[in-house]
This record gives C-alpha cells, sequence and structure tokens, in this order.
DNA sequence: ATGACAATCAGAGATTGA
C-alpha cells in the first residue's frame, strides 16, 4: 500500500499537476492539504474516473484537505477534535482496507507565523490537540499514519539554510519541542528510517530562485504508529516534479506499507 | 527593513502562506 502525502497549494491550480502525478506515482492514497476550496467545489469526477474514492474537507480559500484512495475508506471524521469554535479545516482520518486496514490522519498544521502573536498561540494550542488525538490513536495499537504539511523543520538539518529559520514558527525551539512531544508518545518519522543526513526537502519557496538555488526545507512528514512502522519498506520523496510547470512549492512524501 | 512569488476572491488589492 502506497500513501503519499502532498500540499498542492490550491486545487483548481494543480488540476493538471495532480493528475499527471497521480497517473505516474500511483499512490494507492493521497493525503492532500490546502486545496483552498470547499468540499462543492471539489472536482471530485476528475479523481473518481481514475479510480479514486474521494473524501473532502474543505473552506473557502484557504485550507482544507482531502483523501483520494483507490481502495476502500471506512469511518471517515473531519477536524481535530478539542475546540469546538475552531473552524479551520486542517484535519481528516478515515481506515483505508488494504490486506489489512491502516487508520489515516491527513493534516495541515498551522504555519504560525508571525511568531511571537495570535497565529503562533493558534499553531502551538492546534499541536496539543494533535498530541491529545494522536495519544488516541496509538491507544488502539492498530497501524496508524499521521501524514500531512506539519509546517515544522524538525532539526537543523532540515534546512538548507537553518540559520535564516531560527527565529521562525517552522523552527522556533517551542515548535520543535511540541513536535517531539508528539513523536515521542512512540512515532517512528518514516522518512529518516530510510534517508539520514542533511539535504532532503520537501518544500521550496517560489521567491528569490529557491528550487535554483536547493534553498528547501522538509516540512512535510509521515509518523507512524508501531504497528504501521512494522509494516513500512519503503519512503521517498518525489522531488523532481518541483521543476515542473505551474508546481506547487510542496512536493509528495510517500511511504510503501506492506499492507 | 522590505520584497521577491503564488493562490484566492473578486473584479483591486488585501490576505495568507513558509
Amino acid at each position: 500500500m502506497k500513501i503519499a502525502t502532498f500540499n498542492i497549494n490550491g486545487i483548481k491550480a494543480r488540476l493538471e499537476a495532480l493528475v499527471a502525478w497521480l497517473s505516474e506515482a500511483r499512490p494507492d492514497v493521497a493525503l492532500l492539504q490546502e486545496i483552498k476550496s470547499v468540499d462543492q467545489g471539489f472536482p471530485r469526477e476528475i479523481f473518481e474516473d481514475l479510480g479514486y474514492h474521494v473524501e473532502t474537507h474543505g473552506q473557502k480559500s484557504f485550507n482544507g484537505v482531502a483523501i483520494l484512495s483507490r481502495l476502500p475508506l471506512e469511518d471517515v471524521t473531519r477536524g481535530l477534535p478539542g475546540d469546538a469554535t475552531d473552524e479551520q479545516a486542517r484535519w481528516i482520518e478515515a481506515t483505508v482496507i488494504g490486506t489489512r486496514a491502516v487508520r489515516l490522519a491527513g493534516l495541515y498544521l498551522p504555519n504560525g507565523n508571525p511568531a511571537p502573536g495570535p497565529k503562533y498561540d493558534y499553531k502551538l494550542a492546534w499541536m496539543a490537540r494533535m498530541q491529545t488525538r494522536a495519544r488516541a490513536l496509538l491507544a488502539t495499537e492498530e497501524p496508524v499514519v499521521l501524514a500531512g504539511d506539519y509546517n515544522i523543520i524538525a532539526q537543523d538539518e532540515d534546512a538548507a539554510r537553518p540559520e535564516v529559520w531560527r527565529d521562525d514558527a517552522l523552527a522556533l525551539p517551542a515548535s520543535r519541542e511540541a513536535y517531539r512531544r508528539i513523536v515521542n508518545l512512540g512515532f517512528t518519522e518514516a522518512f529518516r528510517t530510510r534517508h539520514p543526513g542533511p539535504g532532503h526537502y520537501s518544500f521550496w519557496d517560489y521567491q528569490a530562485g529557491a528550487w535554483e538555488k536547493n534553498n528547501g526545507i522538509r516540512i512535510d512528514h509521515l509518523l507512524l504508529s508501531p504497528q504501521a512502522a512494522d509494516l513500512l519498506t519503503d519512503c521517498g520523496i518525489d522531488k523532481e516534479i518541483r521543476a515542473r510547470e505551474k508546481p506547487s512549492d510542496h512536493v509528495p512524501v510517500w511511504i510503501e506499507l506492506d499492507a
């Protein structure tokens, strides 16, 4: 079972690029972030025609997450628990049924800039809520994958120029600590089990020739419960699609599970 | 210190992103 996470930065703007990547990479499941569309505006028929089930949790203009799956999905839930007043669409869960069932969460973690400030407070509060939900999912002792745009540079080696991120919400000590509190519940960060060391990125800014200079950061992650980590056979980043026409500023990160 | 660049909504330019 191949599971990918991809911040597409707008479904309308990314339709052609997304369809092309799906046709080549052929993930069984694609967890999408920043669809920037309401549910009714998501072009679900295009993906259904490609053989995907489509589940969305959208919002007008901003945010929005979706799951595309060639395998059946069950028990779909929308929204991160813990704050009934939170109207931002950043979390969707579903159980995908392969040779065994895997619980998936697709997430778009708040950016948090500028820090300090209300947006940063929201980011840290959101991460505390995510920690609570992650603990509950771990307690099921089933394969669980938490995948998405974490907006977290976990270590300096995850940035080409770590010094410019030092005071940024993506890399501040409090951000990294909040991320580690989630990981340290007992998750395995999939990419680092296969690819240690610097120079691996999942985002390159549109500005100032960041792609051409390989001035990237690695902020898209897949966290695996112990039962999911047991099933991991491969992990990678589809870096090359960043060089195509009209790309997202993020690229897909994927895992292969024996499930 | 600012803006670069892109997407959205709207129909200009503000807002958001990372």
